[in-house]
RNA sequence: GCUGCGGUAGCUCAGUGGUAGAGCACUCCCUUGGUAAGGGAGAGGUCGAGAGUUCAAUCCUCUCCCGCAGCACCA
């Protein structure tokens, strides 16, 4: 048994023959009819030899296991209920009965032993359990109303990108869908304009030497797209951007003036995930990550940690995200660079995180294979959890990769290379924002900020001019004149979750004002052509600004 | 990739060993209506792909593809 999210728990056992859904049912009857005969649990204590004797005569050869692998002197408790008997570590209610009823079988899956995808899969069976049906009710609801925020669902209904098979893991981005894209690309490059980072492009297609020298071959080929153009010439689908970022930063010499250097892409990635990875546009095969990285001096790692973990966090902020959660992750057993090197890398990224403040948790074992790794963790609507922002220390892909530049002393050195994404790759943080917000963006968000709905025929010639009023002043919007109840129109333009519905007939028309609708209210407010766009305008200015983010629609 | 489950109209889904249905959406007609579904008619499907069993397969079997949940992976 383990926990799981949510007041949930599950349970691992080996699968003798295939079991089904059905089997699910007749099991949780089955608990059912236990917790109801309130059988007491009694504890007992075995010796390890009995216990283990046991279990394998049952032919629980993973239970002997586990026992074999306790410490000598742990107590091997058992626990008794009726005529059944199990190994538990506990403690146990005293009776079956004390369980409760508020508890919902939920799903069924296959689970590696002991977490290794060599070893034999177990059946996993989740639930959930509640203090009482009221509590239980209420969490099955919620989590139905966290799949309507799907972004998924959301993406469909509000029209924004699509997926389908003949280019699994690849997102066919629509008008909506492109124009949130475009808004949010344009705010990181305000935003890392304004932190001293210029932008570059880099080939999508780099020779396989490059990969081989980077060490990406060796690690990740398996993964790789490839072409092959001639013969002998394997050309790779870039799997990342830090190989073609070097070799920018090597053309010409570089001074220890010229550092830090913080070069960024918005860089489209290839990687042949594993099919069962693929999860809408959270993990795809073909990303875009808000890619920089940052050549600097060993002495220059915490202060630019530091505000990069600053403008990670305000960043954040501005998409209302505050408690963000944050990983450590450290070595992993397979790896490049000496310990020595690791030690240094470490440390600095540890410094540096505890200069900025922010609270983490460790993650032993989980960096990335040139060095150590901050993972900024967000949320999504049914409680799971994807990295998004990334800050990486590497002491290793310069060497590999020959990046120098000219110290003080006149002599070369290695630069130290900071790798850093803030919101990861666009597909998983516009993912992650559609849940968020619910698809009910912000203003500046919203792809499509205002329609504006007619009334009647009579209104169609002012209704244009009001859009052209909007769009000359930057607004996003369009004019609906269908021949629809304005009711309809009303239903329609919210369900797709349009911020601001402005409608028009023949009052607005001849007095050149608007009834202006908020998504979710029931109260319109008329005002003034001029001033609705002037104060709409005003609302739709980003955190960043207005420079840079104009997207039309 | 692994385990389990799924794939039927644009969407949500029902259904059957004798080649298919609903609601919404769509098209057309009527309606010009003041803030979350006005009315009528019509059109629309190689039932994910391939193979097999069968007189006959959307339905049964197998393989593959894609998706969902979890696991494993994630430079």
């Amino acid at each position: 048994i383990g926990p799981s999210i949510a007041n949930g728990f599950y349970y691992d056992f080996a699968r003798p023959q295939p079991f089904t859904l059905d089997d699910l049912e007749k099991i949780e009857a089955k608990m059912r009819e236990i917790i109801t005969a309130d059988r007491p649990f009694l504890r007992e204590e075995w010796p390890r030899d009995k216990a283990i004797r046991y279990f394998q005569d049952k032919g629980e050869a993973y239970k002997a296991e586990i026992i074999a692998g306790l410490p000598e002197n742990a107590p091997i408790s058992i626990y008794r209920q009726g005529d059944w008997l199990d190994l538990c570590r506990g403690p146990h209610l005293p009776s079956t009965g004390r369980v409760g009823t508020a508890f919902k079988l939920m799903k069924l899956a296959g689970a590696y032993w002991r977490g290794d995808h060599r070893n034999e899969m177990l059946h996993r069976i989740y639930g959930t359990a509640w203090r009482d049906d009221k509590e239980l009710k209420a969490h099955l609801n919620q989590l139905e109303e966290a799949e309507k925020r799907d972004h998924r669902r959301l993406g469909k209904d509000m029209g924004l990108f699509h997926l389908q098979e003949e280019a699994a893991g690849s997102i066919f981005w629509h008008q909506k869908g492109w124009v949130l894209w475009r808004v949010l690309e344009n705010y990181i490059r305000t935003r890392i304009h304004h932190a001293g980072y210029f932008e570059v492009r880099t080939p999508q297609l780099i020779d396989r030497v490059l990969w081989e020298q980077s060490g990406h071959w060796e690690k990740f080929r398996a993964a790789m797209f490839t072409a092959q153009a001639d013969e002998d010439k394997v050309l790779a689908l870039k799997p990342m951007n830090c190989p073609g970022h070097v070799q920018i930063y090597r053309q010409g010499i570089k001074s220890y003036r010229d550092l830090p250097l913080r070069m960024a892409e918005f860089g489209a990635c290839h990687r042949n995930e594993p099919s069962g990875a693929l999860h809408g546009i959270m993990r795809v095969r073909a990303f875009t990550q808000d890619d920089a990285h940052i050549f600097c001096t060993e002495d220059q790692i915490t202060s630019e940690s530091v505000d990069f973990c600053r403008l990670l966090e305000s960043v954040y902020q501005d998409f209302g995200f505050t408690d963000i959660s944050v990983k450590f992750s450290d070595r992993p057993p397979v790896r490049a660079g000496s310990d020595e090197v690791w030690d240094r890398a470490e440390a600095a990224l540890k410094h540096a995180i505890d200069v900025a403040g922010l609270p983490y948790t460790l993650n032993p074992g989980e960096g990335a294979f040139y060095g150590p790794k901050l993972e900024f963790v967000l949320r999504d609507a049914i409680g799971r959890d994807w990295q998004c922002g990334t800050l990486q220390v590497d002491f290793v892909l310069p060497e590999r990769l020959e990046a120098a530049y000219i110290g003080e002393d006149g002599a070369r050195h290695r630069p130290v290379m900071l790798h850093r994404a803030i919101l990861g790759s666009m597909e998983r943080f516009l993912g992650v924002l559609i849940e968020h917000y619910a698809g009910r963006f912000p203003l500046w968000l919203a792809p499509l900020q205002v329609v504006v709905a007619t009334i009647t025929k009579d209104a169609d010639s002012y209704g244009a001019e009001v859009l052209e009023a909007l769009k000359a002043s930057g607004l996003r919007a369009t004019l609906d004149t269908r021949n629809e109840k304005i009711n309809l129109k009303v239903r329609e333009h919210s369900l797709m979750k349009v911020p601001v519905l402005m409608v028009v007939g023949n009052r607005e028309g001849e007095t050149r004002t608007v009834a202006l609708r908020r998504l979710g209210g029931k109260d319109q407010e008329i005002l003034a052509l001029d001033a609705a766009i002037t104060k709409l305008c005003h609302e739709a200015r980003s955190p960043a600004g207005g420079r840079g983010l104009d997207v039309p629609f």
